[in-house]
DNA sequence: GTAACTGCAAAATATTTGCATCCTT
DNA sequence: AAGGATGCAAATATTTTGCAGTTAC
Protein backbone atom coordinates (compact mmCIF):
# COMPACT_ATOMS: atom_id res chain seq x y z
CA UNK A 1 0.00 0.00 0.00
CA UNK A 2 1.80 3.13 -1.47
CA UNK A 3 1.22 6.66 -0.65
CA UNK A 4 -1.57 6.86 -2.99
CA UNK A 5 -3.43 4.48 -2.87
CA UNK A 6 -3.54 5.79 1.62
CA UNK A 7 -4.49 9.16 -0.21
CA UNK A 8 -7.82 7.49 -2.13
CA UNK A 9 -8.55 5.78 0.46
CA UNK A 10 -8.20 8.08 3.38
CA UNK A 11 -10.94 10.39 1.32
CA UNK A 12 -13.40 6.75 0.36
CA UNK A 13 -12.41 6.67 -2.92
CA UNK A 14 -11.80 3.24 -5.15
CA UNK A 15 -8.05 2.73 -6.04
CA UNK A 16 -8.05 2.73 -9.33
CA UNK A 17 -5.04 2.95 -11.91
CA UNK A 18 -6.24 6.06 -13.45
CA UNK A 19 -6.37 7.99 -10.26
CA UNK A 20 -3.14 6.69 -8.99
CA UNK A 21 -1.43 7.88 -12.78
CA UNK A 22 -3.03 11.44 -12.08
CA UNK A 23 -1.61 11.68 -8.58
CA UNK A 24 1.82 10.56 -9.83
CA UNK A 25 1.52 13.78 -11.93
CA UNK A 26 0.81 15.70 -9.15
CA UNK A 27 3.71 14.47 -7.00
CA UNK A 28 6.20 14.75 -10.08
CA UNK A 29 5.05 18.27 -10.74
CA UNK A 30 6.25 20.87 -8.26
CA UNK A 31 3.89 22.95 -10.04
CA UNK A 32 -0.01 23.65 -10.93
CA UNK A 33 -1.53 21.74 -13.96
CA UNK A 34 -3.62 22.38 -16.45
CA UNK A 35 -6.10 19.76 -17.72
CA UNK A 36 -4.28 19.41 -21.03
CA UNK A 37 -0.86 18.52 -19.40
CA UNK A 38 -2.91 15.71 -17.67
CA UNK A 39 -4.37 14.30 -20.84
CA UNK A 40 -1.23 14.40 -22.49
CA UNK A 41 0.81 12.57 -19.86
CA UNK A 42 -1.98 10.00 -19.12
CA UNK A 43 -3.76 10.06 -22.15
CA UNK A 44 -3.04 6.83 -23.37
CA UNK A 45 -3.92 5.53 -19.65
CA UNK A 46 -7.31 7.23 -19.41
CA UNK A 47 -9.99 8.73 -21.50
CA UNK A 48 -10.24 12.47 -21.40
CA UNK A 49 -14.07 12.53 -19.76
CA UNK A 50 -11.89 10.30 -16.99
CA UNK A 51 -9.51 12.67 -16.56
CA UNK A 52 -12.33 15.65 -16.21
CA UNK A 53 -14.04 13.48 -13.90
CA UNK A 54 -11.30 12.41 -11.95
CA UNK A 55 -10.26 16.15 -11.19
CA UNK A 56 -13.63 16.81 -10.46
CA UNK A 57 -13.64 14.18 -7.66
CA UNK A 58 -10.21 15.41 -6.43
CA UNK A 59 -11.49 19.25 -6.04
CA UNK A 60 -15.09 17.83 -4.12
CA UNK A 61 -12.29 15.59 -1.42
CA UNK A 62 -9.81 18.17 -1.30
CA UNK A 63 -7.05 16.63 -3.04
CA UNK A 64 -6.34 19.15 -5.39
CA UNK A 65 -7.52 22.46 -5.13
CA UNK A 66 -7.90 25.51 -8.39
CA UNK A 67 -5.36 27.60 -8.90
CA UNK A 68 -6.55 30.88 -9.67
CA UNK A 69 -5.00 32.81 -12.84
CA UNK A 70 -4.36 35.98 -14.61
CA UNK A 71 -5.86 34.61 -17.29
CA UNK A 72 -8.26 32.23 -18.62
CA UNK A 73 -6.90 29.40 -17.96
CA UNK A 74 -7.95 26.37 -15.41
CA UNK A 75 -5.36 25.03 -13.29
CA UNK A 76 -5.52 22.04 -10.59
CA UNK A 77 -2.47 21.86 -7.83
CA UNK A 78 -2.47 19.66 -4.85
CA UNK A 79 -3.88 20.74 -1.40
CA UNK A 80 -0.45 20.35 0.84
CA UNK A 81 -1.96 21.79 3.54
CA UNK A 82 -4.99 19.89 5.57
CA UNK A 83 -8.20 20.54 3.54
CA UNK A 84 -11.56 18.71 3.41
CA UNK A 85 -14.08 17.99 1.50
CA UNK A 86 -14.01 20.77 -0.48
CA UNK A 87 -12.91 23.06 2.28
CA UNK A 88 -9.35 24.49 1.57
CA UNK A 89 -7.37 26.52 2.96
CA UNK A 90 -5.34 27.23 0.56
CA UNK A 91 -4.15 30.40 1.04
CA UNK A 92 -0.82 30.38 -0.03
CA UNK A 93 0.32 32.53 -2.72
CA UNK A 94 1.00 31.15 -6.32
CA UNK A 95 3.65 32.43 -8.49
CA UNK A 96 3.52 32.25 -12.06
CA UNK A 97 6.49 32.77 -13.94
CA UNK A 98 6.32 34.64 -16.97
CA UNK A 99 9.79 32.85 -18.82
CA UNK A 100 8.57 29.10 -18.27
CA UNK A 101 4.82 29.78 -17.67
CA UNK A 102 5.28 27.19 -15.15
CA UNK A 103 2.70 27.95 -12.15
CA UNK A 104 4.04 27.18 -8.51
CA UNK A 105 2.59 26.74 -5.05
CA UNK A 106 4.49 28.50 -2.51
CA UNK A 107 3.04 27.27 0.19
CA UNK A 108 5.13 28.92 3.03
CA UNK A 109 4.12 32.04 1.54
CA UNK A 110 0.89 32.87 3.16
CA UNK A 111 -1.95 35.27 1.32
CA UNK A 112 -1.80 38.99 3.10
CA UNK A 113 -4.76 40.13 5.29
CA UNK A 114 -5.99 43.27 3.63
CA UNK A 115 -8.30 45.83 4.96
CA UNK A 116 -11.59 46.35 2.78
CA UNK A 117 -13.94 49.29 2.45
CA UNK A 118 -16.94 49.32 4.74
CA UNK A 119 -19.51 47.06 4.79
CA UNK A 120 -17.38 43.95 2.76
CA UNK A 121 -16.30 40.54 4.92
CA UNK A 122 -13.33 38.55 3.54
CA UNK A 123 -13.81 35.16 3.89
CA UNK A 124 -11.22 33.82 1.99
CA UNK A 125 -8.20 35.27 -0.23
CA UNK A 126 -5.97 34.30 -2.88
CA UNK A 127 -3.10 35.92 -4.94
CA UNK A 128 -1.52 35.15 -7.73
CA UNK A 129 2.47 36.81 -8.42
CA UNK A 130 4.39 36.81 -11.60
CA UNK A 131 7.37 36.93 -12.23
CA UNK A 132 10.65 34.93 -12.94
CA UNK A 133 11.12 31.81 -10.89
CA UNK A 134 14.54 30.76 -8.99
CA UNK A 135 14.89 28.17 -12.47
CA UNK A 136 14.36 31.33 -14.77
CA UNK A 137 16.05 34.00 -13.00
CA UNK B 1 -18.36 64.09 -28.47
CA UNK B 2 -18.97 62.03 -25.43
CA UNK B 3 -16.49 60.52 -23.01
CA UNK B 4 -17.10 57.00 -24.46
CA UNK B 5 -15.92 58.27 -28.29
CA UNK B 6 -12.85 59.70 -26.52
CA UNK B 7 -11.90 56.51 -25.21
CA UNK B 8 -12.13 55.12 -28.51
CA UNK B 9 -10.39 57.84 -30.34
CA UNK B 10 -7.43 58.03 -27.80
CA UNK B 11 -6.94 54.67 -27.97
CA UNK B 12 -6.85 54.97 -32.22
CA UNK B 13 -10.13 52.66 -32.47
CA UNK B 14 -13.37 53.16 -34.89
CA UNK B 15 -15.83 55.28 -33.19
CA UNK B 16 -18.71 52.22 -33.74
CA UNK B 17 -22.38 51.79 -32.24
CA UNK B 18 -21.35 48.53 -30.62
CA UNK B 19 -17.91 49.74 -28.96
CA UNK B 20 -19.99 52.21 -27.16
CA UNK B 21 -22.61 50.33 -26.19
CA UNK B 22 -19.71 47.90 -24.36
CA UNK B 23 -17.99 50.55 -22.65
CA UNK B 24 -21.25 51.92 -21.55
CA UNK B 25 -22.29 48.70 -20.15
CA UNK B 26 -18.78 48.46 -18.11
CA UNK B 27 -19.36 52.07 -17.16
CA UNK B 28 -22.73 51.06 -16.11
CA UNK B 29 -21.36 48.29 -13.99
CA UNK B 30 -18.64 48.93 -10.69
CA UNK B 31 -18.25 45.01 -11.38
CA UNK B 32 -17.00 42.93 -13.44
CA UNK B 33 -18.38 41.40 -16.47
CA UNK B 34 -18.45 38.22 -18.46
CA UNK B 35 -18.67 37.64 -22.44
CA UNK B 36 -22.11 36.33 -21.72
CA UNK B 37 -22.88 39.17 -19.44
CA UNK B 38 -22.18 41.43 -22.46
CA UNK B 39 -23.88 39.11 -24.88
CA UNK B 40 -27.13 39.31 -23.07
CA UNK B 41 -27.36 43.18 -22.73
CA UNK B 42 -25.57 44.26 -26.22
CA UNK B 43 -26.96 40.67 -27.68
CA UNK B 44 -29.75 42.86 -29.89
CA UNK B 45 -27.07 45.12 -31.04
CA UNK B 46 -23.70 42.79 -31.91
CA UNK B 47 -23.14 39.78 -33.10
CA UNK B 48 -21.49 37.15 -30.55
CA UNK B 49 -18.37 37.20 -32.61
CA UNK B 50 -17.97 40.99 -32.08
CA UNK B 51 -18.21 41.06 -28.30
CA UNK B 52 -15.33 38.36 -28.56
CA UNK B 53 -13.43 40.54 -30.77
CA UNK B 54 -13.97 44.07 -29.24
CA UNK B 55 -13.39 42.70 -25.70
CA UNK B 56 -9.99 40.79 -27.37
CA UNK B 57 -9.17 44.89 -28.61
CA UNK B 58 -9.90 46.12 -25.85
CA UNK B 59 -7.65 44.19 -23.61
CA UNK B 60 -4.76 44.70 -25.99
CA UNK B 61 -5.18 48.44 -26.17
CA UNK B 62 -5.90 48.53 -22.18
CA UNK B 63 -9.01 49.69 -21.85
CA UNK B 64 -10.10 46.63 -20.00
CA UNK B 65 -8.18 43.94 -17.96
CA UNK B 66 -9.12 40.10 -17.54
CA UNK B 67 -9.95 39.95 -13.58
CA UNK B 68 -8.67 37.34 -11.92
CA UNK B 69 -10.80 34.06 -10.93
CA UNK B 70 -10.73 31.53 -8.47
CA UNK B 71 -13.20 29.53 -10.48
CA UNK B 72 -12.36 29.10 -14.26
CA UNK B 73 -14.58 31.88 -15.56
CA UNK B 74 -13.55 34.57 -17.40
CA UNK B 75 -14.59 38.32 -16.42
CA UNK B 76 -13.21 42.08 -17.60
CA UNK B 77 -13.03 45.15 -15.96
CA UNK B 78 -12.64 48.35 -16.71
CA UNK B 79 -8.76 49.42 -16.34
CA UNK B 80 -9.26 52.67 -13.97
CA UNK B 81 -5.62 53.56 -13.70
CA UNK B 82 -3.69 54.77 -16.47
CA UNK B 83 -2.40 50.82 -18.07
CA UNK B 84 -1.67 51.32 -22.08
CA UNK B 85 -1.58 48.82 -24.72
CA UNK B 86 -1.78 45.54 -23.06
CA UNK B 87 0.76 47.32 -19.92
CA UNK B 88 -1.55 47.08 -16.68
CA UNK B 89 -1.06 48.27 -13.86
CA UNK B 90 -4.11 46.36 -12.47
CA UNK B 91 -2.68 46.11 -8.75
CA UNK B 92 -6.29 46.92 -7.03
CA UNK B 93 -7.77 44.11 -5.28
CA UNK B 94 -11.06 42.47 -7.07
CA UNK B 95 -13.51 41.15 -4.52
CA UNK B 96 -16.02 38.32 -5.72
CA UNK B 97 -19.51 38.12 -3.01
CA UNK B 98 -20.66 34.68 -2.84
CA UNK B 99 -23.92 35.52 -2.49
CA UNK B 100 -24.74 37.61 -5.39
CA UNK B 101 -21.78 36.40 -7.22
CA UNK B 102 -20.92 40.05 -8.19
CA UNK B 103 -17.38 40.67 -8.71
CA UNK B 104 -15.80 44.28 -7.47
CA UNK B 105 -12.80 45.80 -8.70
CA UNK B 106 -11.72 47.77 -5.02
CA UNK B 107 -9.62 50.24 -7.06
CA UNK B 108 -8.44 51.73 -3.43
CA UNK B 109 -7.12 48.47 -2.22
CA UNK B 110 -3.85 47.81 -3.23
CA UNK B 111 -2.29 44.64 -3.20
CA UNK B 112 0.13 44.28 -0.64
CA UNK B 113 3.84 43.14 -1.33
CA UNK B 114 4.81 39.30 -0.42
CA UNK B 115 8.19 38.26 0.80
CA UNK B 116 8.67 35.48 -1.85
CA UNK B 117 11.24 32.65 -1.25
CA UNK B 118 14.68 33.23 -2.57
CA UNK B 119 15.37 32.92 -6.25
CA UNK B 120 11.87 34.58 -7.12
CA UNK B 121 12.01 37.46 -8.84
CA UNK B 122 8.12 39.39 -8.38
CA UNK B 123 6.67 41.62 -11.75
CA UNK B 124 3.04 42.22 -10.39
CA UNK B 125 0.68 40.65 -8.40
CA UNK B 126 -3.24 39.97 -8.55
CA UNK B 127 -5.58 39.52 -5.33
CA UNK B 128 -8.82 37.88 -5.31
CA UNK B 129 -11.07 38.54 -2.18
CA UNK B 130 -14.11 36.51 -1.23
CA UNK B 131 -16.61 36.89 0.86
CA UNK B 132 -19.79 39.18 0.92
CA UNK B 133 -19.99 42.79 -0.41
CA UNK B 134 -21.58 45.82 1.08
CA UNK B 135 -24.95 45.30 -0.69
CA UNK B 136 -25.57 41.34 0.49
CA UNK B 137 -24.21 42.02 4.33
C1' DG C 1 -22.95 -9.08 -5.74
C1' DT C 2 -23.11 -4.20 -5.63
C1' DA C 3 -21.63 0.20 -6.02
C1' DA C 4 -18.21 2.78 -7.94
C1' DC C 5 -15.51 3.78 -11.95
C1' DT C 6 -14.48 4.02 -16.84
C1' DG C 7 -14.92 4.41 -21.90
C1' DC C 8 -17.41 5.58 -25.79
C1' DA C 9 -20.70 8.29 -28.24
C1' DA C 10 -22.95 12.30 -28.50
C1' DA C 11 -24.80 16.61 -26.89
C1' DA C 12 -24.07 21.13 -25.30
C1' DT C 13 -20.96 25.17 -24.86
C1' DA C 14 -17.39 28.10 -25.86
C1' DT C 15 -14.06 30.15 -28.93
C1' DT C 16 -11.74 31.03 -33.36
C1' DT C 17 -11.30 31.78 -38.35
C1' DG C 18 -12.49 33.12 -43.21
C1' DC C 19 -14.71 35.90 -46.10
C1' DA C 20 -18.01 39.07 -48.07
C1' DT C 21 -20.27 43.31 -46.87
C1' DC C 22 -20.78 47.58 -44.59
C1' DC C 23 -19.26 51.63 -42.10
C1' DT C 24 -15.84 55.04 -40.34
C1' DT C 25 -12.43 58.06 -41.51
C1' DA D 1 -11.53 55.47 -51.75
C1' DA D 2 -9.27 52.56 -48.26
C1' DG D 3 -8.88 50.33 -44.18
C1' DG D 4 -11.15 48.90 -40.35
C1' DA D 5 -15.23 46.71 -38.27
C1' DT D 6 -19.10 43.64 -38.48
C1' DG D 7 -22.13 39.63 -39.48
C1' DC D 8 -22.72 35.17 -40.92
C1' DA D 9 -21.28 30.50 -41.63
C1' DA D 10 -18.49 27.11 -40.29
C1' DA D 11 -14.45 25.09 -38.19
C1' DT D 12 -12.30 24.05 -33.82
C1' DA D 13 -11.97 23.44 -28.97
C1' DT D 14 -13.81 22.60 -24.47
C1' DT D 15 -16.85 20.58 -21.18
C1' DT D 16 -20.90 17.85 -19.89
C1' DT D 17 -24.16 14.01 -20.00
C1' DG D 18 -26.09 9.25 -20.69
C1' DC D 19 -25.48 4.73 -20.73
C1' DA D 20 -23.49 0.22 -20.98
C1' DG D 21 -19.61 -2.49 -19.75
C1' DT D 22 -15.90 -3.23 -16.32
C1' DT D 23 -13.52 -3.19 -11.98
C1' DA D 24 -12.74 -2.55 -6.98
C1' DC D 25 -14.28 -3.91 -2.65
Amino acid sequence: MNTFSEILKRNSLSITDGRIKILELFYASDGALAHADIEKNAGLVLDRVTVYRTLQTFVEKGIIHQVPTTDNSVLYALCRQNCANGHHHDNHVHFVCNQCQETVCLDDVTVPAVKLPAGFKPIQSAMIVTGLCNNCK
